[in-house]
DNA sequence: GAAACTACTTTCCTTTTAGAAAGTGTCTAG
DNA sequence: CTAGACACTTTCTAAAAGGAAAGTAGTTTC
């Protein structure tokens, strides 16, 4: 008998699996759950500031990584006229609504850790 | 004045970043998120079943990922004893406990796609 | 006017990730 | 004895991601 037909297309995990898809699409890369992180504790930072907070990011991936959430409205740019030229970087009221996603990952990181030391440890 | 040495190194941040870096690189690729899920609302699935449920995946990625999977023990492998030879993959118990992490990246991608068509219909 | 600060952008290069296609090997129904 | 099912692995290649270093550009401090 064949069996190529049937793939499950029930409609909710069909959503579910698109809703992944699009978090994940809008929070890829190794950087925007750090720079949000960071964001949502700090209020706003400078350029600098993010790239001295963040350890290991360089400025190209900094840039970059803001400029894609910027155009999702998960963060704010704001540019200061200030004697050096500053520009203020913070979260969105839209971006703080990740808060619970990142706390969690954060949240099960933690555990993970905890679990790995406790194995390790016996 | 010279501003390189004031790093951010307060505990709770550095803890969190570390978290937030070992969950990732755990869930890290295109479909691990959507295995682990598809496995937690499906008990038990074969490899074909997996790629059937799976849109768009290849047997290279899903063998390659439920490998990582197994190995840090979020998917159990279970070879049956049947004619032709099956494997039934499943969640196990500490992979469950992403269910939240999984959720509310389901939740949150789900008011994204409402979000972006309320603004569009606009 | 040299050095240092702010905030980037650009270029070049390496690594990683992912996919398509084909191959391996076993078993069974017709 | 061939076609199809299961469960992969291997190879080849293309695309994406990421990092180091240098460059751009304006301001200010010493």
């Amino acid at each position: 008998m064949k069996k190529t037909a049937e793939i499950n297309a029930t409609p909710v995990c069909q959503v579910r699996m698109q809703a992944i898809s699009d978090t994940m699409s809008l929070l890829s890369g190794k950087w925007k759950f750090h720079i949000l992180g960071t964001l949502i504790e700090g209020n706003t930072l400078g350029f600098m500031d993010l790239l001295r907070e963040i350890n290991g990011i360089g400025t190209k991936m900094l840039s970059k990584e803001l400029q894609d959430l910027e155009v999702n409205n998960l963060v704010n740019r704001r540019v200061m006229n200030t004697k050096p030229i500053t520009v203020e970087y913070s979260i969105t009221e839209y971006g703080k609504t990740l808060s619970p996603l990142i706390d969690e990952m954060a949240k099960w990181g933690i555990d993970y850790r905890r679990k790995v030391y406790l194995k390790d440890a016996k």
